[in-house]
RNA sequence: UAGGGCGUAGCCAAGCGGCAAGGCAGCGGCCUUUGGCGCCGUGAUCGAAGGUUCGAAUCCUUCCGCCCUAACCA
């Protein structure tokens, strides 16, 4: 393969890329992969580095795997398996055939266990975790400071080669409790990085995983697994988080001293939190978990399944992730850059739809009672290869409250007694007066129309200041939506203020169900998880849990709202 | 404490010794049959202090702040 020009290498991981490809380095191929644990499902934190080194295969001509990193049996599950593999799919990074399981290489790292025994570089460590962790040199706390003991060896780290391997088959034979013995790498105690200080390679855990079954009681770590499972695979750029920089050291370590059939490289990038989220396995999982959320695909959490049931698109996340960058700062993006994003993708590609969440009733009292019409509407004002549809009219109509003010403020320029506005793709029509109950409540207004302006337009030239979205009651189907906001009420939930938690700073207006909304009836059929632009309002997107009967849509996100804005100063 | 990393406007981010890109947010305005979209305008001397240099965000020194690791999790 070529080295590939052209390529923008606008980021340091880039960079290094195009740098390797330029030395001939790896045959001059560019091979990533990203490597989940099935512990849990994907949030758009992962997808950031999915779509990273995916786009980076892509960009140099070069492949993608897809490896799951199941190595710990204790915390993994097959459901986890599929639901990342439809994720990742979703978010558009394609692996073709190349799925492929740390599990699978199982017997090989083995082998290399038993080679690294031979050399007199691995032995069997009777010690326990903790015992271990003080050997090691673990930090201890002294008053109000932290000291770094120096490493000690453990004393069983000069066994013959004969004993270890005789040890190490008899863990692998079963014959040893959990927890009993680990085979160590034999590096050096004294190391000034602790990841050297002679690292587990191999726990015994009597414990049945979800591909091998009971084949094995003993498990490799992370660590020894990592890279040469990246070696088997011919990963040549293996990408990861910083907090795997500690690690390096020893992931060229085990390369350098195995018989790996390649040599590939870790490169370590910043990730980034959003805010007014969450955005570990951890935390998610206690919200999963504690039902604070409906599940993992919970439309207001930033799980990939989350986020596609909300309505976001693949390709929203993308121009996110990409407008972010890559870089070995760990910041905090603020929601309202992913907002934008979804905004941006949505209001070139969604069809717009008039719908009333808050339905005030108006009656047009000179339009004939019994009658109706049919009116053109635009698809989609950004793309007129969108078409039109007819929208019908008639004499009882919806109009948002909000649109009508008995007694508006200076600029409020909707709906109030005596003026005039346009009804989006109708009339001009004009409140005549405003009916009320005994209390002063408004039951419904009573305008006029004026016919000549069909469509939208005066004939005579004269201007109105406002456009309203509408729907005609008698054809108009009842909706169920579903508005959502910020799961937490304050930008980093992680550091709440004093005396509170993280889950203290949950937003308890997160979502609001309206069920008495209206819609126009051209969405009757729509497909579960098609895209709308209500006008003026947001967009949404039809829920799964809807039926023939009811439709429900999520609110993706809402439009901007400079009216609301400048009320909102004002106050 | 030890080891590692980071520090350019509210947020993200270019820049790699020669007058500090861009995007988001904010603010002001234009346009408008979505108070949407679009368009125009508007902000920083680069964590701090010293030093090298004709010239430093970019090189050196010291200091400060924040993050990660110190699991037989990944």
């Amino acid at each position: 393969m070529e080295p590939t020009r052209d390529v923008e290498t606008r980021d340091f991981i880039r960079r290094f890329v195009a740098e390797d490809l330029a030395a001939g380095k790896n045959e001059c191929r560019v091979h990533t992969r990203w490597p989940p644990e099935p512990n849990g499902y994907i949030h758009i934190g992962h997808g950031m580095s999915i779509l990273l080194s995916y786009s980076i295969a892509q960009e140099f001509g070069g492949k993608f795997n897809l490896r799951f990193d199941d190595t710990n049996p204790v915390a993994e599950e097959t459901e986890f398996v599929e639901a990342i593999q439809r994720d990742v799919a979703w978010l558009g990074a394609n692996w073709e055939d190349r799925l492929f399981f740390a599990s699978g290489y199982f017997e090989q790292l083995y082998q290399w266990a038993e080679h690294l025994i031979r050399e007199g570089k691995a032995y069997v460590c009777d010690l326990t975790a903790e015992q271990i962790s003080e050997y090691r040199g673990t930090a201890v706390r002294d008053g109000d400071r932290m000291v770094t003991p120096p490493g000690n060896d453990s004393p069983f780290r000069n066994r013959s080669v004969e004993e270890n391997l005789d040890l190490f088959h008899r863990m692998r034979a079963g014959e040893f409790p959990d927890g009993s013995k680990t085979l160590r790498a034999k590096i050096d105690m004294m190391h000034p990085n602790l990841n050297m200080r002679d690292p587990v390679l191999y726990r015994i855990l009597h414990v049945d995983h979800h591909r091998t079954g009971s084949t094995w009681c003993i498990y490799p770590t992370y660590d020894w697994t990592h890279g040469q499972s990246d070696a088997i695979e011919g990963i040549t750029h293996s990408l990861c988080t910083l907090e795997f920089e500690n690690h390096r050291p020893l992931y060229d370590w085990f390369l350098d001293n195995l018989p790996v059939p390649h040599r590939p490289r870790q490169i370590e990038f910043g990730a980034v939190g959003i805010s007014y989220t969450v955005m570990s396995k951890r935390y998610l999982k206690q919200l999963v978990a504690g039902h604070y959320v409906s599940g993992w695909d919970d439309p207001r959490l930033p799980t990939v399944a989350g986020l596609r049931r909300r309505g976001v698109t693949p390709e929203a996340i993308q121009a996110f992730v990409k407008g972010i960058g890559v870089t070995k700062s760990e910041g905090m993006i603020e929601m309202a850059y992913l907002e934008h994003h979804i905004r941006q993708d949505l209001n070139k590609a969604s069809a717009r739809v008039m719908a009333v969440l808050n339905p005030l009733k108006v009656v047009i009292t000179n339009y004939d009672e019994g009658t109706s019409e049919a009116l053109e509407a635009v698809n989609n004002p950004e793309d007129p290869s969108a078409g039109v549809r007819s929208v019908p009219f008639s004499r009882e109509l919806y109009i948002e409250r909000e649109d009508f003010m008995e007694d508006p403020p200076k600029k409020f320029y909707r709906l109030s007694p005596g003026s005039e506005v346009r009804l989006r793709y109708a009339y001009f029509i004009r409140c005549e007066d405003v009916i009320k109950d005994e209390d002063g409540n408004i039951l419904e207004l009573h305008c006029t129309y004026d016919p000549a302006t069909r469509g939208g337009d005066a004939p005579d030239g004269r201007k109105v200041k406002a456009t309203l979205h509408w729907v005609s009651a008698p054809d108009a189907l009842q909706i169920e939506t579903r508005l959502y906001d910020h799961l937490f009420s304050v930008e980093n939930p992680l550091s709440p203020p004093d005396g509170k938690t993280w889950l203290d700073t949950l937003n308890p207006e997160s979502l609001e169900v309206r069920s008495n909304c209206w819609i126009e009836p051209s969405v009757a059929d729509a497909a579960i998880g098609s895209r709308f632009q209500f006008e003026r309002l947001g967009y949404f997107c039809l829920d799964a849990d809807s039926t023939p009967e009811k439709l429900v849509f999520n609110r993706t996100a809402t439009l901007r709202d400079s009216w609301l804005k400048a009320q909102q100063k004002a106050d």
